[in-house]
RNA sequence: GGGCCCGUCGUCUAGCGGCUAGGACGCCGCCCUGACGCGGCGGAGGUCCGGGGUUCGAAUCCCCGCGGGCCCA
């Protein structure tokens, strides 16, 4: 076949590679899924378009590739889609920024609304873009789908799950406390949330104990909430306040008293060591008040204003309402003392405006009643590595409150529902298409519960948290909306790449809503990764500006070396660490590569009459064993291993050791006959093929380079077959001799001040094991004689049973 | 503030109760080049995060710190 003329590995050669790959359609394989039997499906990471991908998200998504490959390598058809996560606030806040735009200013009509979403999706559109350039450009051999979490056919499965789930009463709409945003005015999930360091002001406020007339001083941040004060806490450590345990504290001000009690939350050393309790300074007050079962006073409004319950302080923002009281408290003499602190405040992540907590109506989604049937069904998924299952366990049982799952947002699935203003009843579509209650008119003439006219039923406006839309993504993949039975089935076929960051939102809202809907767990395998840092081993993030991104080393150095970095770089499940020294080692790698092809194909592959010599066996026979390894490690979803081991294999076993020892052979110097040179060509050519097939996954570009060469054709369409596998009688374990050999007679020499091909004046005496091989060793490295077993005397021993015994006389 | 995970040469790691802690990348020196400046041989580099304990014996098991990460507050 053909020769290999190149020397050196070059990333333009990628880009043929890939034009070919897209005529010949490489990402399209046609997976059935009522039909074919051996399949896996991968439920890719929809990534979210709102910037552009750095080096670890390419190497994430390069790795997904390399184990759909290796699937496809080991017989699996292989379905890789990829599409956008396209719903949520990030694209809604670049939308505005780009433009100079309001969301809530324009969403007040719904031609204003709509003139926003198609902003946004504009946006995202362009950013798409970028992203599916990053893969394809890493040979990632996907199965591109345009039609993201935003589009009809995502959306309208996203409202069927959610009509199901109302219908099963799993979920229901309540007012409960929620984090909120003052200026955005909407709900916030923890994910949103940011902390940022502030100066603020601990005031120390005096309280009068009621039972008792003393009076106590207690340190807040939050004076003006004083009227939501529902509780004093002390720390059960604390001896200071022990003795004012059942008594009551009379807030200032408000006049109303409150219990004091002791609590673990109170922190001795902070202020006095006496705490207020409010409804709702922040999270710990909320968990406070439902333990406690106190019942909540809510002062603040959604606009941030303080409400007729703040008394005095009605109708002012939160901060100017604090400077108020503050002047209250000094007038009456209340305030004991201020002093400056730093604390961490919650903010929007966005506006950065600090976060109240409120009650609002939400729809809620119950996950508390189903703790125990998400326990069960992650245990019966396989984890790879199984130490990260760990993470989701804990996270289910921390669970305390139900999930919010409705945001006051734009871009993102509409919650499907109708609502009659005349007597509240709910009114839901029929599931399978997409609605949108803000602009579709109700899906019923009049209220069927209380016959009011179409133009008393309003539609709801909120969208759902994107966690709602992604943690169905498997689903989508599988096509449960149009083929619920086929779906479910093909469940059992799926894997979840992923990483550890978020096995506690969207792997376990994922489990949950799966089991919810179909009663089956959401996959068979979940292949979680570590997160990518840099080079000094700090997380890449935008805010701290060490992202690094691909598309200059991809230039540089090329797919192949990323990816070579990217299987490398660390053992699954670990961090993995920025290094462009192994990117470059991944390069060399692949031009070491091109040159034993170009080594190998200068020489005519024989068509029968071939001799295979022990050393040739040996070599298949080691070449088998670690075929059979890597594909161990393939099927377990791995990449680290199998690429150390081909790089062990091919580089230090194959190219240095057995190449080079077939040289004589081959080159016709040595006097082996024409069917032992043969022999050696035919091993050659065996050993570069299962090379090329093993490594195809982690480095698909220069495989198939010369496999296109070699063989014709793709090696992407290739299997591992037995064939591969056999080992032709050999013994691998000789093969590990003869380079323990190998390097002892080249450190010996050297340590003479030899050059390798000089020849040695003397008797080589081997063991009985390597007998089957003195031959080739001996034309090899020049020895005038080899002989086996042990001498009575001798010069040297090179290892332990290798003996040189030199000539005499001669010089 | 809480929970969980992790800390072995500069880096990635093997070892998980018992030989002088092994390998790879990088670095330094020497050498080689009839597939490839691709490599070969040698060298430097580790108090196995620190401290205490268990044990005849600990990188390995236990406890306490310190540092890093993730998630939740």
């Amino acid at each position: 076949m053909g020769r290999i003329e190149i020397t050196r590995w070059r990333p333009e050669y990628e880009l043929e590679l890939l034009k070919r790959w897209e005529e010949e359609g490489l990402y399209r394989e046609v997976v059935d899924l009522a039909a074919d039997e051996s399949y896996v499906v991968i439920d890719t990471p929809p990534p979210y378009p709102s910037g552009a991908w750095g080096v670890a998200q390419a190497a994430h998504y390069a790795q997904i590739d390399m184990v759909a490959r290796a699937l496809r390598l080991l017989g699996y058809k292989v379905l890789a889609p990829f599409y956008a996560d396209r719903n949520g606030l990030p694209a809604e806040v670049a939308t505005e920024k780009a433009f100079g735009i309001v969301a809530h200013e324009m969403a007040k009509t719904p031609e204003g609304r709509e003139a926003f979403l198609r902003l946004v999706s504009e946006l995202l559109d362009k950013n798409e873009e970028a992203l599916v350039r990053v893969w394809k450009r890493l040979g990632c051999a996907f199965d591109y789908w345009p039609d993201g979490t935003d589009s009809p056919r995502y959306r309208a499965m996203t409202q069927a799950t959610f009509i199901e789930m109302w219908k099963r009463g799993l979920v229901y709409r309540d007012v409960k406390p929620v984090q909120w945003c003052p200026r955005c005015r909407t709900s916030l999930a923890e994910a949103e949330i940011d902390f940022v360091k502030e100066v603020g002001r601990l005031y120390y406020v005096k309280f009068r104990v009621l039972e008792t007339g003393e009076e106590v001083t207690i340190a807040t941040t939050r004076p003006e909430l004083l009227a939501a004060c529902g509780a004093v806490i002390y720390n059960p450590r604390d001896d200071r306040y022990r003795h004012l345990e059942g008594k009551h504290a009379v807030v200032p001000v408000y006049g109303h008293s409150v219990p004091i009690l002791a609590h673990e939350m109170a922190r001795p050393e902070y202020g006095t060591g006496l705490a207020m309790m409010c409804s709702y300074g922040d999270v710990r007050d909320l968990v406070f008040f439902k333990e406690q079962g106190l019942k909540p006073r809510v002062i603040v409004e959604k606009d941030g204003t303080m409400n007729r319950l703040a008394g005095p302080l009605e109708g002012l923002k939160v901060e100017e309402a604090r400077r108020r009281i503050v002047e209250m408290l000094r007038g009456e003499g209340l305030l004991v003392n201020e002093e400056e602190i730093v604390h961490e405040v919650p903010v929007c992540w966005r506006c950065k405006t600090p976060v109240e907590i409120i009650h609002v109506e939400e729809y809620f989604l119950r996950q508390l009643d189903f703790k125990d049937d998400v326990l069960r069904v992650a245990d019966s998924m396989e984890f790879y590595p199984v130490e990260h299952r760990e993470k989701l366990d804990i996270w289910v049982k921390s669970l305390a409150m139900d999930w919010p799952i409705s945001r006051t947002r734009y871009y993102g699935t509409e919650v499907p529902i109708w609502t009659c203003t005349k007597c509240n009843h709910v009114i839901l579509p029929a599931p399978g298409k997409y609605v949108r209650p803000w602009r579709d008119p109700p899906p019923v003439d009049s209220c069927p519960s209380c016959g009011a006219p179409r133009d008393a039923i309003v539609g709801e406006s909120r969208v759902f948290d994107t966690w709602f839309d992604s943690s169905v993504s498997v689903l989508y993949v599988v096509n449960w909306l149009e083929r619920p039975e086929v779906a479910a089935r093909a469940l059992s076929r799926a894997l979840r790449p992923q990483g550890y960051d978020i096995i506690r939102t969207w792997l376990y809202y994922t489990t949950l809503r799966t089991w919810l809907l179909t009663g089956r767990p959401p996959f068979r395998w979940v292949r979680i990764t570590g997160m990518g840092l840099d080079e000094k081993g700090r997380a890449m993030h935008k805010s701290l500006g060490n992202v690094i991104y691909p598309e200059p080393y991809l230039e540089k150095y090329g797919a192949d070396a990323f990816r070579f970095w990217s299987a490398v770089a660390s053992r699954l499940g670990s961090d993995y660490r920025w290094s462009e020294a192994t990117v470059r080692s991944g390069l060399l790698f692949a031009t070491k590569i091109v040159n034993i092809a170009r080594f190998v194909t200068s020489f005519e592959e024989p068509r029968g009459g071939a001799s295979l010599r022990p050393l040739d066996r040996a070599m298949i026979a080691y070449a088998a064993r670690t075929a059979r390894e890597v594909a161990e490690g393939y099927g377990k979803l791995d990449v680290y291993e199998p690429t150390l081991k081909l790089y062990h294999l091919i580089w230090d076993v194959f190219a240095s050791n057995y190449v080079e020892m077939v040289k004589p052979r081959v080159y016709g110097r040595a006097g082996f006959s024409e069917a032992e040179v043969a022999g050696a060509v035919h091993a050659l050519y065996r050993v570069l093929r299962l090379s090329l097939k093993l490594l195809s996954p982690i480095m698909p570009f220069i495989c198939d380079y010369i496999w296109r060469a070699v063989e014709g054709g793709t090696v992407a369409r290739e299997r591992l077959t037995e064939d591969d596998l056999r080992d032709e009688g050999g013994d691998p374990g000789l093969m590990e001799r003869v380079v323990e050999l190998n390097s002892a007679i080249w450190k010996w020499k050297k340590e003479r001040g030899m050059r390798l091909g000089e020849r040695v004046e003397g008797v080589l005496y081997l063991p009985e094991e390597l007998r089957d091989v003195a031959e080739d060793v001996k034309r090899f490295h020049r020895v005038r004689e080899v002989a086996v077993g042990k001498p009575e005397a001798w010069d040297f021993e090179l290892m332990p049973g290798v003996y040189l015994a030199l000539d005499r006389g001669t010089g």
